[in-house]
DNA sequence: ACCTGAACACCGTTCAAGT
DNA sequence: ACCTGAACACCGTTCAAGT
């Protein structure tokens, strides 16, 4: 049941999670469902708590502790990217602190095995953290635009001196995980002593 | 019309746009709307197309390029925060990439006073832009969830070596400014020599 | 040109009724 | 314990009809 609603979520996106529709799909009536989850929230909130667990299955891999930390933040990158619309739900539903927990909490080890402590070592993860989700959620905006934005260098055209090649980069597709890494290695690096 | 929209979604919220309400709220009927936007979805776009220009209208400040780098990115940062409900309607409707354009122009050409062009230009352009993006989530997460949860040290239990002071300044109210500075404080040098 | 009410297909949800 | 159909209040949207 909560399966058959996930899979409608990744396939169709949240929209089409109708209470009618999942009913529809396990090929039972409408009314039967609100006896088994209650409502609908209840259910997203049983979806989120599944990808929560997911995505706090944290392994971190590597020999030195900034190997461990771009392991920590790789692998959560990528078990955003791979469910993206339940991850919405996760945080449509307010859980995403609980999402993140696990890897913050990896991410604290490491970064005190390099020294870091308190409130310093508090900013480092936070820093970290934002740099996944604000990476993970511009690399699903440009899959969501029209191409024809993107694309179009013309929207520089008021800047006649402007980098050509740059605007070029910056318009055709993105190197996405070229981004990712240079950002989280300028982090790593002001870490460092 | 748009006017009373965008003050409903940004004091109630999206989902408190509906046509009836908004019908209600100028003492009209319901159909009368459609005749002037259309529908839902070109009301939506309306919204948005005001949010990309307002949040358009960067103006780079300071002495040296890296401090105009932190003007540009403080200003959206702060812009992005004054109004989240209509920037998330400007996400839905597919236009975030409109929104930024004219930061990333802005950002381009100081990164080209810095002597960086072409990907690598481009590259550092949308590092600071996920930066921003993802430390705006965040703040605006921690404000969507329920306190006892951001709240909890017991949520790190399991980890009796962990640092106390990291923890409770991870668990209590969060400092953004701090870690949005440090984040971009950490970009910026990296872009240097 | 602008506004209206009636009507349609679709929601989430409740509830009494069945087995 | 589990499932059902009928019914309700709410959506977005269309359309013929009014001024």
């Amino acid at each position: 049941m909560v399966e058959a609603a996930a899979q409608i979520v990744e396939a169709e996106g949240l929209p089409a999670l109708t209470m009618r529709h999942l009913a529809d799909k396990l090929g039972v009536a409408v009314t039967s469902i609100y006896w088994h989850v209650g409502n609908r929230a209840a259910l997203l909130d049983q979806l989120a708590a599944r990808v929560v667990a997911e995505i706090g299955d944290i392994h971190p891999d590597g020999a030195t502790p900034a190997e461990r930390i771009v392991s920590v933040a790789s692998s959560l990158r990528s078990r955003l990217l791979a469910r993206p619309e339940l991850v919405w739900v996760v945080h449509e539903r307010g859980r995403t602190p609980a999402m993140f927990q696990p890897a913050q909490a990896a991410l604290a080890a490491e970064l005190g095995a390099l020294g870091l402590r308190g409130r310093r070592a508090a900013t480092a993860v936070q820093v970290i953290q934002a740099h996944v989700v604000g990476s993970v959620l511009l690399e699903r905006t440009v899959s969501r635009s029209r191409v024809d934005e993107v694309t179009d260098p013309a929207a520089w055209g008021d800047q006649p001196e402007a980098d050509r090649e740059m605007v070029e980069a910056l318009s055709g597709p993105l190197d996405h995980e070229a981004v990712f890494r240079a950002g989280l290695e300028a982090i790593v690096a002001s870490l460092g002593p």
